[in-house]
DNA sequence: GTATCCCTACTCGGATAATTCTTGTCCGAGTAGAGGAGG
DNA sequence: CCTCCTCTACTCGGACAAGAATTATCCGAGTAGGGATAC
């Protein structure tokens, strides 16, 4: 079970795009160059976000990404799913109807998927509860403004 | 994020196997004769079990695995990490690091990493709460006397 | 009839390929802005 | 000086390879049980 480092990337990603003053689109070149990551590939999960209608894109100089909705009302599990999409890392294949007898289809739900269904769930309930404004607010003051003006600098 | 089918097949196989009566040891081709499994592939997660402690193998005739504790003491955690590993999905590179300015070495810890781990917790967390015997116990009773029966025929 | 020995057949374990998915890269379509020319 | 046009440069989006992890397989080392043999 592993996560794509690109989960990583665009819950900081997401974080920087925040920040930017209305009117400032923030664009993959400008959000590889701050991170320090391969711009190329960066544009695969950013395309993503997009598809999932987090992020906004518009083409064209000075164009960009911003969200698509308040910092607040976007959870990281928005993200997450984005990327990684939404369906349980779990994936039942009823092989307990192979067993000689058994039955083709059972009445009840197999218990070990619903059970992890059950983690998955919590899993995404974590998540849930923590949107992109709670992840901005969590970085510390100095490296904040230091962010802040360097996207400031983006609207000359 | 996915994980391996391999994790279905040993919730299944160790259910199987915490079934067979005293001294009765369940060999991999029975399992993979019941679930209708590809055996050669099976081994290798029986394997992973027995490294980590949750199955007993003996060779030879009439050789086989059982469980290293009792049903109730063996908890589907413990089987998803035999095979999955027991480190979270989310593997966090420090990317705010690479930020220009920022420092090398944070005074706290990621809070998007933070959060991914205490999502992963609460994952761990559902599947702490059920044991083998729970797994057991929630098939239907025929299925259950109809496995106990083929068991049984195996200590003959 | 009983104990011993040998041999067969079955078991698990590790090392070895094939396939799928993630990772990584490139180039093309489209657009906004700047600069120059004309009025 | 203002307006319009053209052109450039920058943007995102989709299609195309490389590498890694999962999936799948085989064969060898070892052991327990059964059968034959000797007593």
């Amino acid at each position: 079970m592993k996560l794509s480092q690109g989960v990583e990337w665009m819950l900081h990603g997401v974080g920087l795009i925040a920040q930017a003053p209305d009117g400032v689109w923030v664009s993959r070149r400008v959000l590889a160059e701050h991170y320090r990551l391969p711009e190329a590939y960066l544009a695969k999960h950013l395309k993503s976000l997009v598809r999932a209608g987090v992020l906004v894109a518009t083409p064209g100089p000075s164009g960009g990404f911003r969200l698509a909705r308040p910092a607040a009302e976007i959870t990281a599990l928005d993200v997450v799913e984005a990327i990684e999409g939404s369906a349980s890392p779990f994936a039942c294949q009823e092989i307990r109807t192979r067993v000689p007898g058994a039955p083709a289809a059972y009445r009840r739900p197999c218990a070990i998927s619903s059970m992890m269904d059950r983690a998955h769930q919590a899993w995404r309930s974590e998540l849930r509860q923590v949107t992109v404004l709670d992840i901005v607010q969590m970085a510390p003051g100095p490296i904040r403004e230091r962010t802040a003006a360097r996207l400031a600098a983006l609207a000359k």
